[in-house]
RNA sequence: GGCCCCAUCGUCUAGUGGUUAGGACAUCUGGUUUUCAUCCAGAUAACUGGGGUCCGAUUCCCCAUGGGGUCACCA
């Protein structure tokens, strides 16, 4: 087999979509399975939409999901640049051999005239299209024309009656007719390239063998055949990766419904490893069934042909769970090193390394560890009666607070095992309910009533505070 | 609406011309546990409908239905 090459080309219009980084991601492993090349390449077309840094931010997101390039901005390569706005007189180039070759045209129909035709035909109940008013006007006059500073764009000479027929690796062969199609835009006004053109063009330069985009490139690939095949270039091979849906199912995964950005499910929470696991089984499986899946198992396994050709819904349930798998592998260290942006500023930062392991196996995503650990400082809330649950009568309650106060007050080995023996020694001589003692218990100290185990809790909130709080619930009781 | 794509539990999937249609998440129930979480065990739950082909279709074909995508000088 030939060298693969595949590639990802994002434009700089906003934040990259967790739909385009799962794209990017079996473009990357197709490409590295097969010791081939992943480029990177940036589809800066459209002045008009793009936002500043998009390009750097671009190349900051793939990088903290932990992939990378081997061609592309910061990288080189042979085949740069990999900018598209930086390859302008290249599209002019090839477009010139499309005009030379009768298989495109000078088109001066102003944007106003467009509109009306547009109208005029919904008018009609006419599907929408060019009347190819331009078509045939020579290319003496063409010249003319532009020479005398008319503004133009170039337009492909779409073929009649012809079958387009390209082969999808996921759905076999796809056919569109010819006349349904749009003497598509090639070369805007401005200059700049189509996407469709620059995507043939680039994609043809940079040797690229796999073409695996969104499933939504679909109707344009019939376009971007008939520009291969005006330009006399080989097709390469498609693969057109099904969309993500609303985690209802419901329609394509949109900004309405929450966010969508790559980038921000890795600012709530989200570990990388366990985005890219999530992407991984969304539309295809392991052989073995296997749903943790590393990025080099993936790399070993993965072949676009088996992915699934249906859309999926964007599961955040299944999600939260692969999260809480990559979370609980993690070493303290490496816990720790990766929770520290997600720690409110006021949390004291001597309790951080006895607070993690309480809370590692709860969390589901990092950012919920200041909702987890609110009580290991600050003031605490809570409704008096929850003191009093199970309990027979306040006064049970209030003698269990008073002795549980004596007790710790008197206690001078605040270790975990002196305490535990302690306290459920006291317990135990007192025959106090288990159940209703203990809830009371980390009721007071804690104000929650679901907390890490409460022995490990209190020893972590140190005596001071613990008998504070013990000596609020005697108050509040009084 | 035109064109294109798709169709197995609620969700993501495995699978076969003859299977008790398997797994994971979610849900529910137990067990462990002073709570929650983790962990363990178990349960509920699917081949969209109608025609064919065939001895036999969830599987192959057609139609219907449903869902999705797309119809720009945006990508």
């Amino acid at each position: 087999m030939n060298n693969i090459r595949t590639r990802m080309a994002p434009s700089p219009t906003g934040e990259m979509h967790v739909g385009s980084l799962a794209t990017l991601l079996k473009n990357y492993a197709f490409a590295k399975k097969n010791g081939g090349q992943f480029i990177l390449r940036i589809e800066d077309t459209d002045k008009e939409r793009e936002v500043e840094g998009g390009v750097q931010a671009i190349q900051e997101i793939v990088r903290r999901y932990g992939l990378d390039w081997d061609e592309g901005p910061g990288k080189g390569g042979e085949y740069g640049p990999y900018i598209q706005s930086e390859r302008l007189d290249i599209y002019k180039r090839e477009v010139q051999t499309l005009i030379d070759n009768d298989k495109a045209y000078y088109c001066f129909c102003s944007k106003e005239r467009l509109a009306e035709v547009k109208e005029q035909q919904m008018a009609s109940k006419q599907p929408p299209h060019y009347d190819r008013h331009c078509r045939n006007i020579s290319v003496d006059e063409a010249k003319k024309r532009v020479a005398a500073g008319e503004d133009y764009v170039i337009r492909l000479k779409v073929p009649a009656d012809q079958e387009i027929t390209f082969t999808d690796l996921l759905r076999g062969e796809i056919t569109f007719h010819s006349n349904l199609i749009d003497d598509q835009v090639l070369l805007k006004s401005d200059g700049y390239p189509t996407y469709h053109l620059a995507v043939v063009i680039d994609d043809y330069l940079m040797k690229i063998t796999h073409i695996m985009r969104g499933e939504e490139w679909i109707s344009s690939t019939p376009k971007h055949v008939l520009l291969y095949q005006a330009f006399g270039w080989p097709v390469p091979v498609f693969a057109h990766i099904p969309v993500f849906l609303n985690p209802d199912g419901k329609g394509k995964m949109s900004k309405r419904k929450g966010m969508v950005s790559a980038a921000s499910f890795l600012d709530r929470g989200y570990l990388p490893e366990a985005m890219l696991n999530f992407f991984m089984i969304l539309g295809w499986a392991k052989k073995d069934q296997e749903e943790v899946i590393s990025l080099e198992e993936y790399i070993n396994e993965f072949d676009p042909s088996d992915l699934s050709s249906n859309s999926v819904a964007f599961d955040i349930k299944k999600l939260d769970w692969l999260n809480g798998v990559y979370i609980r592998k993690l070493s303290p260290e490496q816990l720790k090193e990766k929770i520290t942006p997600f720690i409110a500023a006021d949390f004291p930062a001597d309790k951080i390394e006895q607070v993690l392991p309480l809370i590692q196996e709860r969390l589901v995503t990092l950012a919920d560890f200041n909702l987890l650990t609110k009580f290991f400082y600050g003031e605490i809330n809570y409704e008096t009666d929850l003191l009093l649950k199970k309990a027979d009568s306040k006064e049970i309650v209030i003698q269990e607070l008073n002795e549980t106060i004596t007790l710790l007050e008197s206690l001078s080995d605040w270790s975990l095992t002196s305490l535990e023996e302690a306290i459920r020694g006291l317990q135990e001589k007192k025959d106090w309910h288990r159940g209703q003692f203990f809830m009371m218990l980390r009721i007071a100290v804690t104000g929650e009533k679901a907390t890490p185990p409460l022995f490990e809790t209190i020893m972590v909130l140190g005596k001071d505070l613990v008998l504070a709080r013990l000596k609020t619930a005697l108050d509040k009781l009084a």
